[in-house]
DNA sequence: TTCTATAGGCACCAAAAGGAGAGTGTGATG
DNA sequence: CATCACACTCTCCTTTTGGTGCCTATAGAA
């Protein structure tokens, strides 16, 4: 299993700076980028543009499922703020506006991918290790 | 949400992997796990035991960074409950508590690698489409 | 004797996230 | 004439998140 190490060299700025060449700017970028994108309504709006191709703004609602417009008009602004997604308005009435993954989203949704499969594998235990500390908690 | 549901068949068909049946329930299960763990100071918390090995309650705070010790304690009880990182207490004076990762949270830093590779890859185009963003946005 | 270190618990408070519902503009449709 | 549809925006409200400071026990050091 190859260590996380070398690709977050950055990170143990924190630590023991034992990669001194890479600044503490660049680590808090990613922090900054990690903790925008690891959004919950993001990777599902994500994987709903990656299943559907292009989409309109109340078939990514349908689709995702228990948002609110708010919360989808807040998470769409981001992500084309953070260039995940590409926003195209067709100035016609009634309004029509198409969302459309990016290049740079795709690879976060692939890179992403791995996370999924994780969940899928191990929800089961997850669950189990829940049950568990209730029962030690108790106890 | 069919959405999940087929995404994930569609990666197990990639991984080679095979489930028999997947639920509306377990959709849920995995929403639910997902939102756990998805989360900033979970993934820190991860990265810094898989960097030092066993860690005790002050030191991953050190590591981390910025992080308050209410947090901390939160963070690092949910993820015992979940199974993510094992506890032990020895009841010694003054008291001393050791973190350290289990199979499963190896795994999900393992699967999460992937992701933190892309935000040291992509951070400066992320950067790149904020400025134009505000830039448009004036305009 | 006094002070320190450890791993938190608890109470209080500020800020942010997030939901519900109403409003908006207008062309097409019944 | 009235209504619908889309893609929002706005306000009000509740819930959650997260920070700060104070408290605990006691062995060992000063």
């Amino acid at each position: 299993m190859p260590s996380i190490r070398e690709a977050v060299a950055a990170m143990q700025a924190q630590g023991g700076l034992q990669h001194p060449e890479i600044g503490p700017e660049v680590d808090a970028l990613v922090r900054d980028v990690i903790g925008q994108i690891a959004d919950k309504w993001t990777m599902l709006i994500l994987e709903a543009l990656e299943e559907h191709g292009t989409l309109r703004f109340t078939q990514v609602g349908r689709i995702v499922g228990g948002i609110s417009q708010k919360m989808l008009t807040k998470t769409l602004r981001q992500m084309e703020c953070d260039g995940l997604i590409t926003r195209t308005v067709h100035p016609v009435i009634p309004p029509h506006v198409d969302y459309t993954m990016s290049e740079i989203g795709r690879e976060l949704t692939a890179a992403f991918c791995g996370v999924w499969v994780w969940a899928e594998t191990y929800y089961s235990q997850v669950d189990a290790a829940r049950a568990a500390f209730r029962m030690r908690s108790q106890s």
